[in-house]
DNA sequence: TGGTTATTGTTAAAAAAATAACAATGTTTG
DNA sequence: CAAACATTGTTATTTTTTTAACAATAACCA
């Protein structure tokens, strides 16, 4: 298959929630403009993105929800799965964690990290917690692709080189510390400040 | 001032954090491939978007970093602020309101909501929390123009309909249900889930 | 049934964003 | 001092993404 465009990826992902959730209501087919509606987009830019997986409607009634789930899965799921750790097991590492709980069988969080005796070697949000000095050792054991950093800003730093050196493979980075990595790990920034500054932006120059 | 790229306002933002982290480092000056190499991004686009900002570097000496964060706080902050509300005391709200404490001088978070009786009328990470029935009232007072969302998924399209119905102007919305709010209420979604499974298909497509 | 409507898939066009190219010019160095 | 170099600001080009246009055709309805 040719590279999707990276909007689209993202797009697909969201639609496959909200089709796992009408399906779950008993929906059972869909129009692309009423999946549009529901992510504020357009018709076309869904039949689009639909196009490019190579799904099919059924005839006019609309795309079949549990077909088009399957075959969004098929693009962005691996077969086997992929093993997540979070490191740094805080308020916002807890609510990942819980947040993640069985909510993608194909995303699996394994493992948390962190450096505080009161949380090490405990279950913390249904994961099992290790010491950070175990981070290498654990991941190879468990098979850990994905390392979520949710550690103090002092540490992201530390904690991203440590993950590189266990041979991770992406990272996601909720600290609002800048990272570098090689450019085989593939490295995804999530920042609230600069999404709360962006909506600031907007709410500023609305007035 | 013609309209900025919604990705420039983004790097903006970006950029301004890492300067004000070089700036007490004691750095003075800036050159655009630093600035650059910091952000995983090209030269050419660090002066770009420093040049749609009409902002010029001094002789060669580069960027001057102080001048910089200035200009860009032009762009990107109000004069007299804005203030913020966090819905929902949970792991996350208390994570974000934690992180967000003195941190951005001109985004400040007033207040927080919550039902839970164990924490409305107290102080929960720096901020007093008001009962959610309170929303509407405590918005207006408090002239509270952004929300952010971070109650459970079954309530989170009541809240967001409480705050349009209070006259908020934007909202940040961590929660993985999908809102519609009119037009003039500008909605940014922040989903874990999706940013994820970007990392998860590249990791994947990466093998 | 036959005409109208609604919906899709896809190609074409437009818009937005990133990248390249390069002239201008200050800085450094031999 | 002059040549080589480094850096910027900006225009031009390319790439990516979104939006529009529209033919094909199933569904509906009078």
């Amino acid at each position: 298959m040719k590279k999707l465009p990276e909007k689209t990826i993202k797009r697909l992902s969201e639609y496959r929630r909200t089709l796992l959730n009408l399906l779950s209501k008993g929906k059972t087919y869909i129009y692309s403009h009423e999946l549009a509606n529901l992510h504020n987009i357009t018709a076309v830019q869904v039949r689009r993105d639909i196009m490019l997986i190579g799904y099919s409607s059924v005839a006019k009634k609309g795309y079949e929800i549990k077909e088009l789930i399957t075959v969004i899965g098929d693009i962005i799921d691996t077969k086997e799965g992929i093993n997540v750790a979070v490191i740094g097991v805080g308020n916002l590492g807890r609510a990942i964690t819980t947040y993640f709980s069985g909510k993608r069988p194909k995303l699996n969080i394994v493992a948390t990290f962190d450096i505080d005796p009161q949380k090490v070697n405990k279950v913390i949000a249904g994961v099992y917690c290790h010491h950070l000095n175990d981070l290498e050792s654990v991941i190879r054991e468990k098979n850990i692709s994905i390392g979520i950093i949710t550690v103090p800003v002092e540490q992201a730093n530390d904690v991203a080189n440590k993950l590189v050196i266990s041979g991770i493979k992406g990272i996601l980075n909720f600290t609002s510390v800048l990272l570098s990595v090689p450019s085989y790990v593939f490295l995804e920034e999530f920042d609230m400040i600069t999404s709360l500054e962006k909506v600031a932006y907007y709410v500023k120059s609305n007035k």
